[in-house]
DNA sequence: TCTATATATAGACATTCATCGATGGATGTG
DNA sequence: CACATCCATCGATGAATGTCTATATATAGA
């Protein structure tokens, strides 16, 4: 399958909002509505662009809720609306609107590809990945098999990690080497903290 | 000329920043990326597009500076600039960041081009506008020929509007009425406050 | 009612860009 | 040395889009 957001539409209204805003034209257009309300003739005669391309961009920036219109007679008065703007800008770059950009698998196919290329169907490994990022997987998945806190004798590890593969030796400076257990004078054990911390982005300013 | 940029580089790394953003993909990556350093393949796994994609994509946020290279041999890991991210976040969506998109100089063209409509070169009105929006600029520039704080009287009024065109009345009816001028039995004075507020915008998240 | 002005819409054109398959370069493995 | 793996680059292609001219629509003024 695919990595999915969590929400996709919120991933679709992030990139319409930046999208919108990725055009020189209509950033100089919002800056001068910014200062105040402005008709089409006055945010022409502000550009260096020709009137049916300022209407262009004022649609559009009208379609994502940016910008408001009032008529009076011919004149259209364009307007920033602000609140919208605020909403639009709280949703999308709050801390919490981004974190949804996480994907739900995290990259979970991926690893299941990797034990599914190295662990037979016997229950057995195949052989120990050379490359240390698919080795690691294949290691985080056998240290599963023991528990944490409790102690093992190097005799007790080699019984279990045999039942995977015949290089024990290997498994176990693996686990050292990886910090995922730790040893003193042939015992051995899970270590605390996993590895993996997810730091995630704080896009708040002024940090 | 054109209405330019107070900093036209800004504007163009505004909308490099927000154009870096505006795509699904590039979205999903930074959400990966985000959680840890990922290999390419990892990425390419947690996606659903090929390789050579992938590898087109953080090519181009490693041009924006949003992400960071670590070569391991073969492996090449791909992490979010979170130092990087946060000054350009900061730069680009601070309050003072977004000022900046204020054109320098607030649509005066537009005003001069309608001044020298209406006003001949003999320095005399050669119309009054009949749309409001014209008018009021032209009625801008006739009330700064009275002072601040001093009372005329209308015939007073209607020897320094003479100069300009012919229906005084006319004129002096406008101050009234757009209250630029403010009238208490025949005698007529100069508005304090000024109509033009900035409001600006305030990008601040959780306002 | 006729004309002028303000704005929107339609259609055409050129450019940008996301994506792909194919290929090349670099590195590790047997 | 030969081969596999990981990744970047190249060239092509189709879709999206910013801009233009020309035209339509609506409103105000004469």
């Amino acid at each position: 399958m695919t990595t999915d957001f969590r929400d996709q539409d919120q991933a679709e209204q992030l990139v319409a909002f930046f999208q919108g805003l990725a055009d020189v034209t209509r950033l100089k257009l919002i800056g001068l509505l910014a200062q105040r309300e402005r008709s089409v003739d006055e945010l022409v005669a502000g550009l260096d662009v020709r009137q049916p391309t300022v209407s262009h961009h004022l649609a559009k920036l009208k379609l994502l809720g940016l910008v408001k219109l009032r008529k009076e007679g011919q004149v259209h008065y364009y307007s920033l609306d602000e609140e919208h703007v605020h909403r639009l800008a709280k949703s999308v770059l709050s801390v919490d609107g981004l974190a949804r950009l996480a994907p739900a698998d995290e990259g979970a196919t991926w690893e299941q590809k990797v034990l599914q290329t190295f662990f037979g169907s016997d229950g057995r490994l195949k052989e120990i990945p050379a490359q240390r990022k698919k080795r690691d997987v294949i290691l985080r998945t056998l240290v599963e098999e023991f528990e944490r806190g409790r102690r093992y004798h190097e005799s007790e590890m080699n019984e279990v990690l045999r039942r995977f593969h015949e290089d024990v030796a290997t498994l176990r400076r693996e686990f050292i080497m990886t910090r995922m257990m730790q040893r003193e004078n042939n015992l051995y054990w899970r270590a605390e903290a996993g590895g993996d911390e997810a730091p995630g982005v704080d896009w708040r300013m002024n940090p």
